[in-house]
DNA sequence: ATGTGAG
DNA sequence: ACTCACATA
């Protein structure tokens, strides 16, 4: 989707726990730039939400595997007050609600935001004003900031869908991934996969300028409104169903035709299921990406991929029980 | 090459 | 977890 932050919403016994943690996590990614910190805190956000019992004490809190003296006390401190002294301290801080605001913005990350905010640019009537500051990504961003934050009703993509399929060569297969593919009532974004049995792995530069001819198309026929990036093998851009609709925000991937399998599981996602997947791999000595599903022994180098004729094939392989996408949220 | 952003 | 595209150096 837009930029959105992912908090696990979930009702489990220390769900409130979470939630601090989770948004201390991200105050020192998004202000602090602590990637280690941030890492602590969602480790322990991660092993209290799996927790089967309520926590009553940081002391037990300890004993699990990520939390350690710092973390114990916070919980100690909440248990005590309800709240969090440091977490009202960011909520009253100009400099964190700032970045927060410009991390919204797509193209606008900790990095920018922060030297945005040290310029005296805290908002999205200051970014019009300084549009010289951003790059080509960032001013798309801006340009529909606000159409990028509504969600996508499930019917929209459907009829988006169909209009891309009818400006495809007959040859293009089309698969619309994502949330969408997840069975979601509405989407953040439309991902969308192609392949051509002429564009293979050992043949990759024979139809090497296909994704750029179908943007080309779908611009013509006025779908694609904007291009954020274009590579050979990835498109992200903007759409439009008609005049008066919302711009989306649309991504096309096009993939080798004999690594289709592999292609709609990564894109398919989640992305917390796509990592749980790929770690679970590693153990059974695996290494998976959008492409291929490889050997990997002991010297770290990966072997020949394994031949993959199915979604299944590739849960097989590694001994994970096979999901359907509407049960791969996480 | 490396950092950034997004996926 | 693992990759793509961009903007720098
Ligand atoms: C962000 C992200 C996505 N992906 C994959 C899995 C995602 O399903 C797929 C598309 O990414 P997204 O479009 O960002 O996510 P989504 O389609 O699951 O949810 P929504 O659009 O409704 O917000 O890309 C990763 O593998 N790793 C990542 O870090």
């Amino acid at each position: 989707m837009g930029k959105r932050k992912a908090p696990s919403r979930e009702n489990t016994p220390n769900s409130d726990f979470c939630e601090f943690l989770t948004e201390l996590a991200e105050y020192e990614k998004n202000v602090s730039r602590n990637i280690h910190k941030y890492n602590a805190y969602r480790k322990a956000a991660s092993v209290l939400s799996s927790h089967p019992t309520r926590i009553t004490s940081g002391q037990e809190a300890k004993k699990l595997n990520g939390i350690g003296e710092k973390i114990a006390k916070k919980i100690d401190e909440f248990l005590q007050t309800g709240k969090l002294q440091k977490l009202d301290n960011i909520h009253n801080d100009s400099k964190t609600t700032a970045i927060n605001l410009l991390t919204q913005v797509t193209g606008i990350g900790p990095a920018k935001a922060q030297t945005l905010v040290s310029e005296g640019i805290t908002s999205l009537e200051d970014l019009e004003k300084h549009k010289d500051k951003l790059n080509h990504h960032q001013l798309i961003g801006l340009k529909y900031y606000h159409d990028f934050q509504q969600k996508i009703p499930r019917n929209e993509i459907k009829q988006i869908e169909n209009l891309i399929r009818g400006h495809l060569e007959p040859q293009i297969h089309l698969t619309i991934c994502g949330s969408y593919r997840r069975g979601k009532q509405q989407s953040g974004d439309i991902d969308a996969l192609i392949t051509h049995p002429n564009y293979t792995s050992s043949q990759p530069k024979k139809k090497q300028n296909l994704l750029k001819n179908v943007v080309t198309a779908l611009q013509n026929c006025g779908l694609i409104t904007e291009i954020i990036s274009l590579g050979d093998t990835k498109f992200m851009g903007a759409c439009k169903l008609d005049k008066n609709s919302i711009t989306r925000r649309l991504d096309i991937r096009l993939t080798p035709f004999d690594q289709y399998f592999c292609a709609v599981l990564y894109f398919t996602g989640s992305d917390m299921f796509n990592k749980q997947m790929r770690a679970h791999a590693l153990d059974a000595g695996f290494t998976l990406n959008e492409y291929t599903l490889r050997p990997v022994g002991s010297t770290g180098v990966p072997g020949e991929p394994l031949e993959i004729h199915s979604e299944r094939d590739i849960f097989d392989c590694i001994g994970f029980p096979y999901k359907e996408p509407q049960d791969r949220n996480q």
